[in-house]
RNA sequence: GCGCCCUUAGCUCAGUGGAUUAGAGCGUCUGUCUUCGGAACAGAAGGUCGCAGGUUCGAAUCCUGCAGGGCGCACCA
């Protein structure tokens, strides 16, 4: 299920036109990859005849000397020079009629008639919310954009264990701090106040599962219990009034995160116990079919076979593992939308545990298993490396970190505003590569200047506060109107007209860091644009105004893939 | 022990199947301002791209080994 570039425009007909001249002079197939040198060599730049030297059996600057010419010839419109440099790069360098057309050109839609769903975020209820969670929230958000932006139909999944050990857990915290059952005695206040307790009681039953044989015993069958409440739909015991009101404080206060993000929403939460029955019935079944096996009571899938390890899918108390509620997840999903592909992103130490489940379910259901992957990302640490634990009390809440960036932007610009501080904190989240861990910095991330989201929205401001100035003249010409371009001008034209070979990119890869490279040089471009020329009362102004309206509409458009609001005035 | 991932300037990171001086931001130092918004711009200092081999005309980028760090490896999620 993997996308194909769709070839349209100005670097796919030049690749195209290349390797026509290739056909033509030498009478072999090549690709053409064109990247993207330094200005002053040129606007593409191509390695075709080094490769192709050995095969033609001539010198890498031969070749490239004889595609320069046939490259002249074949187009005297769009390209104003190809030179050969060192080795025997060809440096394309465009007509400047072409490169505004090509500032011109949109992103692929290589999705286009897909149904992909993206799951992510995947909070679970009695836990804290914390800095990871944003992370994994804001990246599943980005790359959800991404998809859309690539033509695809999305189905943004969250997914969450209300049952299971975690929940356990909590509630023989909870029982144990109420002196009992007695759901009447739950704290009030506040929904984060509440959620804050409960998530006391959690890392208190954390600690005595792992220290305490007895609790161990007492939190393993208070489990056991949760389970029975969902397979009964128990909702008037006094433990499963405590259960529910529990869940529904947690779930209250995921909204709260996501309001607070103003992230996209859900299309669907699927809590751990809609999938449990379905999972555990398919582990089952395929147990008769030897696709799991028993051993030491539970049912396990030996993975060793496939290079994989051996994970249990059921325990030995008859209840399912996150293992089984993934198949029974994947299942629904496949069910229910029958998607061209599904994307589960989470943070890395997932990774191997989701090759072996998925692994299992290709032996008996490999459509949905092969149309999946999982897309990992790192953990966000403190300053220094150091890892978060709750035993250490370093955590970092989820909403902490938008709040303490809220106050610290009051004090530094003197007033509340909420686009430059989620700017920040997304933009300082998301432009680091996927996969590796990213450090919590939190001055950094409500930095105003520099590679930060605020920058970048400033830049735009800037340029529309230029256009409402000279609102008369401004919006009606066409960039490509005046065909010769000045300096300046065109290196800013050269710039937006990456724009959609960036974006193509970045949504082929999944990578969203790639947006906020280009869209940070970008608006770096423009500000050495800005301070050096004119545009209102310029000769210029007219096309010097087309060129900032094409300039702010890509900054603008780019932003919104990340989530990140770009205002007419700060 | 086995598997996967990571190591680029003081700090935080781009760049990863070839190239021309390895790029940013922060921090440090120095400039620009009777300016369409200074949340800006211009410049300086700062790197044997973890170490050692190998392939190549050419390696931060590919291969091998080593070191350091992280994650995972049966009833957690």
């Amino acid at each position: 299920m993997k996308g194909v570039l769709y070839t349209t425009g100005m670097k796919q007909d030049l690749e195209r036109a290349i390797a026509t001249a290739v056909q033509e002079l030498f009478g072999v197939g090549a690709v053409i990859e064109l990247s993207r040198p330094e200005e002053q060599f040129g606007d593409y730049a191509t390695n075709v005849a080094l490769q192709l030297a050995k095969q033609v059996g001539k010198s890498p600057r031969d070749v490239g000397e004889a595609l320069a010419v046939k490259i002249r010839e074949n187009l005297p419109d769009t390209v104003k020079d190809v030179t050969v440099a060192g080795p025997g790069f060809l440096n394309v360098a465009l007509t400047d009629h072409s490169l505004m057309q090509a500032a011109e050109n949109k992103p692929a839609r290589i999705y286009e008639g897909q149904t992909i769903i993206a799951e992510y975020s995947d909070p679970n209820p009695f836990k804290p919310l914390h800095a990871g969670h944003l992370y994994t929230t804001l990246v599943g958000d980005s790359i959800a954009r991404m998809l859309e932006i690539g033509g695809a139909t999305v189905i943004r999944i969250n997914y969450g264990g209300d049952v299971g050990l975690h929940v356990g857990r909590a509630m023989w915290a909870i029982i144990k701090s109420l002196g009992g059952e007695f759901p009447e005695k739950l704290p009030g206040g506040t929904i984060s106040e509440r959620v804050a307790w409960l998530g006391e009681r959690y890392i208190e039953g954390n600690t005595a599962y792992t220290e305490d044989e007895k609790s161990k015993q007492e939190i393993i069958d208070t489990n056991k219990r949760v389970y029975e409440v969902q397979a009964r739909d128990d909702h008037d015991s006094p433990f499963a009034k405590i259960y529910w009101l529990g869940r529904e404080w947690s779930y209250a206060y995921f909204k709260v995160l996501y309001d607070e993000l103003k992230v996209h929403q859900f299309d669907r939460v699927i809590p751990e116990s809609e999938i449990v029955p379905l999972g555990v019935q398919t582990v089952r079944e395929q147990l008769q079919n030897n696709v799991y096996q028993e051993s030491d009571g539970a049912v396990v899938f030996k993975g060793e076979e496939y290079g994989l390890h051996t994970r249990v899918f059921i325990n030995s108390q008859g209840l399912p593992t996150y293992e089984a509620k993934d198949v029974g997840l994947l299942l629904t999903k496949w069910n229910d939308y029958k998607f061209d592909r599904s994307i589960v992103i989470t943070a890395n130490e997932q990774a191997q545990y989701m090759a072996v489940m998925l692994k299992s379910v290709e032996q008996f259901a490999p459509e949905p298993a092969k149309r999946s992957m999982h897309l990992t990302h790192g953990e966000v640490k403190l300053k220094g490396g150091v890892r978060m634990s709750s035993r250490k009390g370093n955590t970092v809440g989820a909403i902490e970190i938008i709040e303490a960036a809220t106050k610290a932007n009051r004090t530094l610009v003197g007033k509340d505003d909420p686009e430059t501080v989620l700017g920040a904190v997304k933009y300082a989240f998301i432009k680091n590569r996927i996969g590796g861990d990213i450090i919590y910095d939190p001055e950094e991330s409500v930095s105003l200047e520099g590679n930060s989201g605020p920058y970048l929205q400033y830049a735009h401001a800037r340029a529309r506060s230029i256009l409402r100035k000279a609102q008369n003249a401004a919006n009606s010409q066409q960039l490509t109107a005046d065909s010769h371009l000045r300096e300046g001008e065109r290196t800013l034209v050269r710039k937006i007209s990456e724009y959609a070979e960036v974006v193509d990119k970045a949504v082929v890869e999944l990578m969203p860091h790639h947006i906020c490279t280009y869209l940070y040089e970008l608006a770096q471009t423009f500000n050495r644009f800005y301070e050096h020329n004119r545009v209102i009362g310029d000769k210029r102004e007219n096309m010097r105004l087309a060129l900032v309206a094409r300039y702010a509409e890509t900054l603008k458009t780019g932003l919104s893939i990340l989530g990140i609001a770009s205002p007419d005035k700060m």
